[in-house]
DNA sequence: CTACATGATTGAGT
DNA sequence: ACTCAATCATGTAG
């Protein structure tokens, strides 16, 4: 109760000071004891010039007060009956006002770019749950059916080795992308730990609402997650450059077997009069050889332009 | 390593 | 949708 008195006796070392408080504690004072001090309830603590020099004296003057006095004040006006309400008060004011104004451009949820990227990451078997392997071979006949058309998974000797290869830099990656990202994410609540801290802190001193230290939360959740972005883009860029080394057939290029060109070659050279098979026919090769269709119309695409050329070689040199 | 062979891709033309 | 022609990138024989 004599807790409003303590800023009286140091503050007033001029002449006329028990008005000359900071505007604050002026108002403290007012609201607490309004009734019980008259002289104290009516602001007119900044009614002259001579109580602003007063005011100025005292800000001048607390460099050289102690620091057990000023702990002492400190620990007076934070233990004020009053505090908890100004304060109160205060942060209702802030958030209508400030903070309202902000608040309007605030919850787009998830950017569109990370969600793709995610996404993405998710499908590859870099992020999500671990499938031990099979994820890595997902991802293997996802890549050769979107690439284009890509040849019967079965009979592709030579595969076991590039499937291990790709596994096991896709692994890679994945191992770079998760301590990374748990890098990321330790750091971020680290920052949001020291920043609670701080704004706890110093809500002691100035009325900071819940609601602020929220919006600070989410904004530092949000430059982190652009961080995480990076993250993502180029572990994205990683696997878009092993997938296309490891799995564009183009790159990898196995030839057909033996048998497979035999058989292509009779069909071609049987059928040199119009070698174009039918799409059953196609179909059936594609079968006997063990390779798609697509592969077989490749094959046939080659071998007529090449024959073609080889023979208009061939005469030119029979005519030489 | 070089030169040629070969499967795949791309773009134009139909 | 299919073919042709050119081209790419690898496979392989010398």
């Amino acid at each position: 109760m004599e807790n409003h008195n303590y800023f009286s006796p140091s503050y007033s070392d001029a002449s006329s000071g028990q008005y000359a408080l900071p505007s604050n504690a002026a108002m403290f004072v007012a609201s607490s004891t309004s009734s019980s001090s008259p002289s104290l309830s009516r602001p007119d603590y900044a009614k002259t010039p001579m109580d602003y020099a007063n005011v100025l004296q005292q800000i001048m003057n607390i460099s050289t007060q102690s620091l057990d006095e000023a702990q002492s004040r400190k620990q007076a006006l934070n233990s004020h009956s009053m505090k908890p309400a100004l304060y109160q008060v205060l942060m209702e004011i802030k958030d209508r006002t400030a903070l309202a104004l902000r608040n309007t451009q605030e919850e787009e949820p998830p950017d569109p770019q990370i969600v793709r990227l995610d996404n993405m990451l998710i499908a590859e078997g870099v992020a999500g749950p671990e499938k031990a392997g099979s994820a890595a071979a997902n991802a293997m006949v996802a890549a050769g059916v979107s690439a284009s058309s890509r040849a019967s998974p079965g009979s592709d000797f030579g595969s076991p080795i590039e499937h291990s290869e790709y596994r096991n830099k896709l692994a890679q990656i994945r191992q770079i992308y998760q301590t990374e990202l748990e890098k990321y994410e330790q750091a971020c609540s680290e920052f949001t730990n020291h920043v609670l801290n701080l704004l706890n802190e110093q809500g002691r001193t100035r009325p900071i609402s819940p609601k602020e230290i929220e919006r600070m939360v989410n904004i530092i959740h949000k430059k982190f997650s652009s961080i995480q972005m990076q993250l993502k883009q180029s572990t994205c860029e990683a696997v878009m450059i092993l997938r296309s080394r490891f799995l564009d057939a183009r790159r990898k290029r196995r030839n057909f077997s033996k048998t497979a060109t035999e058989v292509l070659n009779e069909y071609f050279y049987s059928h040199l009069s119009n070698p174009y098979p039918s799409e059953e026919a196609k179909e059936e090769l594609a079968r006997k050889c063990g390779i798609t269709v697509s592969q077989i119309s490749n094959w046939f695409g080659n071998k007529r332009i090449r024959y073609k050329k080889n023979i208009g070689k061939a005469q030119e040199e029979a005519n030489m």
